[in-house]
DNA sequence: TTGAAAGCGCTAACAG
DNA sequence: CTGTTAGCGCTTTCAA
């Protein structure tokens, strides 16, 4: 149970030929001749050796790992992380996962310690995009000189060296809000939860604001009464259904549901409480999480698009890893909004007990 | 931008001091003399050397790298995830974490290349406990002579060589069903979903089984038309709820909802359709997901224990890790089930160990 | 206290 | 095709 662990040289006493013979034999150097690579592989399983990665990096200099640092682990990661996982597979590069746990300090030792462990690159969804814990982080990554691509856009969109893949919330807002009125409602309420707290509510404060400020700009008003405000974190979509089933018309005729849940949530509510949608009220998601082709939601709504963000993070990364693509300048690759037409439901859109 | 990554040999140039003296004065040696210790650590800053740990690893045996091989990025891990880092930030001890999407052969890659990049100990929550792939990675590991602590039990608890941490569904099951038996109720209805696809639709399978059993071995008797069988993945608790108001008395006056998602739809789905719980109808949850301190649900319920698993997990694997516990024999962490009154703990066992 | 030297396990360039 | 040798960047004796 506790003998030393083999090493090349073990298995090269076994068979009888030198260590390097075994070092070219175990990655399929086709020079040596099959018969023999046979033999070499075979007492390598029968002496139990596990080839030494470490030691093989420092040999080479190339670690073969890509570093992902996630600020958690949330449903909208999953599909990044599966584009992460994918295209990593098909290179040959390994994944190794970090989540800070929103914490700053944290998202810094874990970068600290990509650089030390020499990834060769890393995507990072940071905490933050200000501060000076921020700010020391970028600046160990470039003194590590690690190829970053981050996840995400930052605001002003100048102090960041990186490359930043990432959506324009006020774009894809506007989107949604322009493809409601296209639909000819003229009368639309939101639903919103800006009392959350952590990065949830904040984010439903900047959606509100920015949404405002497109009600406005195109000369559309915004009762105070059509801002439904939902408290309860997991189903607040459904209060705000019941709310609406109280309200007598005339009521909006389209609620802009700010975020996934609250959307999927006042759809499943109106459902349930006999208000119909979209016949009596409309409803539009936002930053829905999920695969299309899963299509389990019947909801309309603006995509969050996460897929198709990893995708792109991960090819760029590996674009400039592969030297195709120099690291300067940093290029911001925006991804455009897209609304997803719901309809393509599942089978079981009629709930059914047996 | 691009000059080589600086190594010791160039901190010592630049400091006129042997390079084994920068590496004391980098790890802190207290040999070394604190102005010297200094003059290294800034010189180093200035050149931009970072550390290469893969060399460091290599040259003294220790990686002090655990490796964390999870089936996906759910929220019942959340809080495991929490306690890994806890526990090894405070170790000094770092995490690589794998998701493998129940895909065992990703699984056993991934634990290969943990075994390859010489981790000190593994946590495994497997995708399955049996099949040829389970067998394979298990062999591997032992091979790798590599501490390893499972996370879930097996259920005949024989075949597998490890740690194992985890609680057991019948014992769960038959407290949360004593429960509502004490509390006077004798017409129970159970929430379930069955058909559901993948790994939840499996868990309600067995669940409900289990839970059938229970019923016959206490002379219960369970009718089939109090068995809520919902298809809906995310808001089948509401479909539930909103069946339940349907009908009139005489109805069950207690649902054991045997999952956490539908035991919080139906909650909330109660409260919405003007039900009032626990007046009229009890919900019982189970493997309810978070924090205790959260205490968001006002829900009573058998706890899933996922916090306590994670750290009881973590803590044994670095027992073997310290060599505080030798490797063999292998052993049975059972975490006694718990029911949670809507927020604060009930009742706390002391554990079990075989 | 610091310098010198021997590895850690493997890869890769170079001979033969 | 296979043996030889020189590292990769660092830690760690062992001297001095």
């Amino acid at each position: 149970m506790n003998g030393k662990r083999m090493t090349i040289l073990d298995v090269a006493r076994e068979t009888g030929v030198y260590y390097s013979t075994v070092s070219r034999a175990l990655r399929n150097d086709r020079r040596i001749p099959e018969p023999t690579r046979l033999r070499i592989r075979l007492a390598a399983r029968r002496l139990g050796y596990v080839p030494n990665r470490v030691a093989r990096s420092l040999a080479h200099g190339a670690t073969h790992t890509i570093g992902i640092m996630l600020t958690d682990m949330q449903s909208y990661f999953v599909a990044p992380m599966d584009e992460f996982q994918n295209f990593s597979d098909r290179s040959n590069y390994t994944l190794s996962v970090h989540f800070c746990s929103w914490d700053q300090r944290r998202e810094r030792k874990g970068l600290q310690h990509f650089a030390e462990g020499r990834v060769e690159g890393v995507i990072w969804a940071p905490v933050q995009w200000e501060g000076p814990e921020f700010v020391q982080s970028i600046a160990d990554l470039q003194a590590a000189r690690i190829p970053v691509v981050m996840l995400g856009l930052q605001r002003d969109q100048q102090s960041v060296p990186f490359h930043q893949v990432g959506a324009k919330p006020a774009d894809k807002l506007a989107l949604g809000l322009d493809y409601l009125l296209g639909r000819g409602h003229r009368r639309i309420g939101i639903a919103t939860a800006t009392n959350l707290n952590g990065q949830r509510g904040r984010l439903h404060v900047e959606r509100l604001a920015l949404l405002r400020g497109l009600f406005e700009a195109r000369g559309l008003p915004l009762l105070a009464d059509d801002i439904f405000n939902a408290v309860d974190e997991d189903y607040g979509g459904f209060d705000i259904a019941a709310e609406l089933s109280r309200r007598a018309p005339p009521r909006p005729t389209a609620i802009f549901a700010l975020d996934d849940f609250l959307a999927r949530g006042l759809m499943k509510g109106l459902r349930v409480l006999g208000l119909k949608a979209p016949e009596e009220i409309s409803v539009l998601g936002f930053d829905v999480v999920g695969d299309e082709a899963a299509g389990r939601w019947p909801l309309t709504s603006v995509w969050l698009e996460s897929r198709r963000m990893g995708e792109l993070a991960v090819k760029q990364l590996f674009k400039i890893i592969r030297g195709e693509a120099t690291n300067t300048p940093p290029q911001t690759i925006i991804v455009p909004p897209r609304i997803v037409e719901g309809g393509s439901v599942r089978k079981n859109e009629t709930d059914r007990f047996f």
